[in-house]
DNA sequence: CGCCTTTGACCCGCGC
DNA sequence: GCGCGGGTCAAAGGCG
């Protein structure tokens, strides 16, 4: 759409110019006269009729954006809705867990790499020589813009009674300590949020923003790099903690976990990651309101196209799990969810979703996994794996990074930027894609469920603007193009070529009517018009 | 001197 | 009840 509104400018432009200088040469024909006032006249109306093209294109930006915002901010509100439904339900089944702690963890990465075995990493003896590095990486906790009401009213940013059990013992001693400070026990303990992320990263410490004072530090089972327990320094009370450890499996992921919600402002610095994270934890806390949420609730949770577009939320696998490649430095009274930002290589998936083997054996809290990462990781091995090249996932991480944490852009459409680079600049990958929508298509609609979750991750608007024809020639196999073309001749007229290509459309609207009793258009259907969009240009 | 890190001790929950 | 492991405390020491 801003292609769209740049191009009807350039050509309200020329028009202006061609009318100006119509209008102030001097005409030394009068004979010519008519036709020119003609000319002129035309001139005039065509401005007149692309400038109101360009004002409702304008005006069509503008409702979009519009309509994003809000719902953006409707999203969690219907997820706080559904959360009192499903509380109810589970307080009666286990009353007593909803007071159950939560993780969240959060992954990030650099470049991809094997997992390193028995290699022992100090990672409190790391001369500080790559603070750019850390410079890069930011992250923050911020509940207050998209906590749940759940949350609002047991993690509320000032609440520094906070949620944690353990906390409760730790800030009785301080209170004791500090004299009895303006901690308060009027909250009961509830739902808590941790986010864990994990980082590729040289230096001992990520560098997120905030301060931290070091109280701590075990060497925990399983793992030969210590574990360091920090505090937030900001604030005095704030209750804020944070662990990080070296993971056992690759000595340069550092996994940083997060607990508790700040109670007074965070830097600028500190807010990069804030709207991420926290809507993970708001993901979590409302979508398992549960407490102890089964892993169909996950998958299902996970397979939903309109819950975090672009997000892979990998359902748990039991098997994975036993595993244990992460190391266990939370607590098994949480459950987890693992937001994997780390760019590993085809092992990715199992190395990055996998969860301490308590939680495996603690199925009441399945794990689950948000995979932030670069798209390669985010997308179906057998998709990414056919046409992204290493190097080009080094790119796109670099590109995604920057789109994160440099200009803070929004995850989602930093995401969806970097798909859309990724497949602009891939033809191997764009060819990949088109194979696998063609597969996609040829298991028919009776097996969508499962092509939803082999693409989950692309459900999300991608920046079409600017690459090349996707499905043009090589790209789609036939059966590919035979489906997309009878796909889309089956449709309604699409608007999105009317609407042209340029447009951001983090969700897009849909080019053909729905049924009104059929469901939402699934990822697999995202897929297909993302295709076809690109196919149209 | 204040802040921070280090490190051994302690507490607590969980599993057997 | 006991042992194990995770998490925290707090004294001691280092550093700017």
């Amino acid at each position: 759409m801003e292609a769209m509104l740049k191009l009807s400018s350039v050509c309200s432009q020329e028009i202006e110019d061609k009318v100006g200088t119509s209008t102030c040469s001097e005409d030394p024909f009068r004979n010519e006269k008519g036709s020119k006032d003609n000319e002129l006249k035309s001139a005039k109306a065509e401005m007149t009729k692309v400038r109101e093209e360009n004002g409702r294109l304008k005006m069509m930006l503008e409702k979009a954006e519009k309509d994003y915002h809000s719902l953006h901010l409707c999203f969690f509100d219907i997820l706080q809705r559904e959360t009192p439904k499903k509380d109810a339900e589970d307080s009666i089944a286990s009353p007593d867990e909803d007071e159950e702690p939560k993780l969240v963890s959060l992954c990030l990465g650099r470049s991809p790499r094997e997992p390193k075995k028995d290699g022992i990493i100090g990672n409190s003896s790391k001369p500080k020589e790559n603070e750019d590095l850390e410079a890069s990486l930011t992250l923050a906790l911020d509940s207050n813009s998209v906590c749940s009401k759940e949350q609002v009213t047991d993690m509320s940013p000032m609440n520094t009674s906070e949620e944690l059990k353990e906390e409760d013992s730790t800030n009785k001693s301080e209170r004791t300590k500090d004299g009895g400070d303006e901690i308060s026990d009027m909250t009961p303990p509830t739902k808590r949020a941790r986010v864990c992320v994990r980082a590729r990263c040289d230096t001992p410490m990520m560098h997120d923003g905030c301060q931290w004072r070091k109280y701590g530090q075990k060497i925990a089972k399983g793992n030969p790099c210590p574990r360091a327990y920090y505090r937030c320094t900001l604030a005095p009370a704030c209750p804020v903690r944070k662990q990080v450890q070296r993971c056992a499996e690759d000595m340069s992921i550092l996994i940083t976990t997060y607990e508790g919600t700040h109670n007074h402002p965070i830097p600028a610095s500190a807010t990069a990651m804030a709207s991420t994270t926290s809507a993970a934890v708001s993901m979590m806390l409302s979508g398992s309101s549960t407490s102890h949420p089964t892993d169909q609730n996950f998958a299902s949770l996970a397979n939903s196209p309109t819950l975090f577009n672009g997000v892979n939320f990998s359902p748990f696998d039991q098997s994975r799990a036993n595993q244990a490649l992460l190391p266990n430095f939370s607590s098994h009274l949480l459950p987890t969810i693992t937001l994997d930002l780390t760019s590993a290589p085809s092992s990715s998936l199992t190395q990055v979703n996998c969860l301490p083997s308590n939680f495996a054996s603690t199925p009441r809290f399945p794990p689950l996994s948000l995979n932030f990462c670069t798209p390669e990781s985010n997308i179906p091995l057998s998709f990414w794996g056919k046409g992204l090249a290493n190097n080009m996932g080094n790119q796109l991480q670099e590109h995604f990074y920057q789109q994160c944490f440099k200009n803070q852009t929004p995850f989602r459409e930093a995401l969806a930027e970097t798909l859309t680079k990724a497949i602009t600049t891939d033809t191997s990958l764009r060819s990949a894609i088109a194979a696998e929508v063609s597969s996609i298509s040829g298991q028919g609609s009776s097996s969508g469920n499962k092509g939803d979750g082999e693409v989950l991750g692309l459900g999300l608007g991608l920046k079409l603007g600017e690459h090349p024809q996707l499905a043009s020639s090589n790209s789609l196999n036939q059966k590919g193009k035979a489906f997309l073309t009878g796909y889309f001749n089956s449709s309604s007229s699409s608007p999105s070529s009317s609407q042209g290509g340029n447009s951001t459309l983090l969700q897009p609207q849909w080019p053909f009517s729905l049924p009104k009793t059929t469901t939402p258009p699934s990822n697999v259907d995202y897929l297909k018009y993302w295709i076809s969009e690109i196919s149209h240009h």
